[in-house]
DNA sequence: CATTATAGTAAGCGTTCGCTTACTTGTCAA
DNA sequence: TTGACAAGTAAGCGAACGCTTACTATAATG
C-alpha cells in the first residue's frame, strides 16, 4: 500500500528521512544523533553525509516533504455540494487524515516539539492545524448561514467550536472509543444548536431528532 | 510582587532553577547545556552541581515546584455558588492563570515539548491542561443540569465544548485581542445555547439577551 | 581565634557530538 | 575490459557535552 512505510521497498535516502522522522518527532530534533539515525537503518553514520550535505538538511527535506503530502491531500478534499452533511464529511476527512497517516502524525508531534525553539516550525504548526482549517469551516458556514440553513452566528466562533474539540483530543493522544464517543457527541449537539432549519435535513433519517 | 521573577532577590539555586525552566520550555530538556544554564545566570557551570547532584534533578525540581504552584492555585478555585456567572468565573480563573502566570506559562510550553519523549510529562500534561479542567467543568454542569439551568446534554460534551477553544487559541500562542474577542463571542454562544432556563440569569443586565 | 561549612572558580576528565577523510565495493556504460 | 561514479565503511578530527577534582574566599560558629 504505502510505501512510505515498507522500509524493504525504500531507498536508503528515503529510509534515512522516514527513521529521522520518527526519531525527530518524539525526541526532538538536537536529542536526536546522526549515529541514532543511522542505526535506524543499519548504516554506517557516514552514510548519511553521501545524501546530506548536514543534519539539518534532513530536517529541512522533511519539512518539503510534509507539507506536500499535506498540500495534496488538503487539495483533495473539495466539497461538491454545501450541506450539513458535508461539514460532518469535511471535519471527518480532516480528521481521519491527521490521525491516521502516519507521516501527519509523526509531523504534528516533531512541529509540537520544535515550534517554540525553531519560528518556522511554529508558523507552519498554526497554519496547518489551526488556522487552515478554522478557516475552511468557517467559509462553509458562511454559505450555509447565507443560505439560511445555520443560524447567524460569526462563522468563526462556528467553526472554532466544532473544530476546537478535535484539535483538543488530537493533541492528548487519547483516540481511543470514548474520546470518539464525545466527539460523537460534540458533533450531534452542535448540529443541534446551529441548525437554523432542519427541514433539508429531515429527509435523511440519520438526522432526524429523536 | 512576585519575586519568582525577580532575579535580585533568588537565590542561586533558585535563580539556576528559573533559568533552567526558560531555557528548557523553549529549547527542550536536552537540547540546553548546564554551561548555557550557567551562563543564564552569570556563573561558573561547575557551580550546579553545588546545588544539584545532576541536570536531570533541576528537571525534577522543576516539576515539583510547578506542580504545587499548580496545585496550591486551583485549590483557590472553589466556587461559592453554583449558577451561570460561577462558570464563567471558573472558566477565566483558570484561563487567565493558565496565560497571566509566568511560570505556568513556562510550565505549559516545557510539558508540551517534552510530552512524547518522556511519559511522565505527557501523563502530567494531560491531567493538568485536559482531563482536570474537564472534571471540574463538567461536575459544575452536572449540577446545573440537576437544578433545570442547563439543557440535559451529556454534562462532558458541555465541558469539552465550552473549554476546548481556549486549549486551542492557548496552545497558539495568539492570545492577541482578536482571539480573545472570538472567545468572549463563543462563551456567549455557548451560554446562548446551554441554558435551559434563562429566568435565573434575567436578573442581571449583563446577560440579558438583545 | 581557630574551625568548619558553604558557595564559588579554573581546569580537565571521558564521552559523544556533527562531520570529514581515505578507502573499498558494486554497477554500468563506452 | 576498463574507467567513472555512486554507495558504502572505518577511523578520527575538533568541539561540546555532563560532570568531577582541587582549590579559594567568605561567613558563621565553638
Amino acid at each position: 500500500m504505502d510505501n512510505n512505510t515498507d522500509n524493504t521497498k525504500m531507498t536508503t535516502k528515503e529510509a534515512i528521512v522516514y527513521e529521522s522522522l520518527k526519531l525527530f518527532s518524539t525526541n526532538g530534533y538536537d536529542a536526536v544523533s546522526t549515529r541514532m539515525i543511522a542505526k535506524g537503518v543499519n548504516l554506517s553514520d557516514a552514510v548519511i553525509y553521501k545524501h546530506f550535505k548536514n543534519k539539518r538538511e534532513i530536517l529541512d527535506t522533511i519539512v518539503t516533504i510534509c507539507k506536500e503530502k499535506y498540500r495534496a491531500k488538503t487539495a483533495a478534499i473539495a466539497p461538491d455540494s454545501m450541506d450539513w452533511k458535508m461539514v460532518e464529511q469535511i471535519c471527518m476527512d480532516i480528521f481521519k487524515f491527521q490521525v491516521t497517516d502516519e507521516w501527519m502524525v509523526l509531523f504534528r508531534k516533531l512541529l509540537t516539539v520544535e515550534q517554540y525553539k525553531n519560528p518556522e516550525m511554529g508558523k507552519i504548526f498554526r497554519e496547518i492545524w489551526i488556522d487552515a482549517p478554522l478557516e475552511k469551516l468557517s467559509s462553509m458556514f458562511s454559505v450555509l448561514i447565507e443560505q439560511g440553513y445555520v443560524k447567524k452566528v460569526n462563522p468563526k466562533v462556528l467553526a472554532t467550536d466544532i473544530y476546537a474539540p478535535f484539535f483538543m483530543y488530537r493533541s492528548a493522544e487519547m483516540a481511543d472509543e470514548e474520546i470518539l464517543k464525545i466527539l460523537q457527541e460534540h458533533v450531534t449537539n452542535f448540529r443541534y444548536n446551529a441548525i437554523a432549519d432542519e427541514s433539508y435535513l429531515i429527509m435523511d433519517e440519520k438526522y432526524r431528532r429523536k
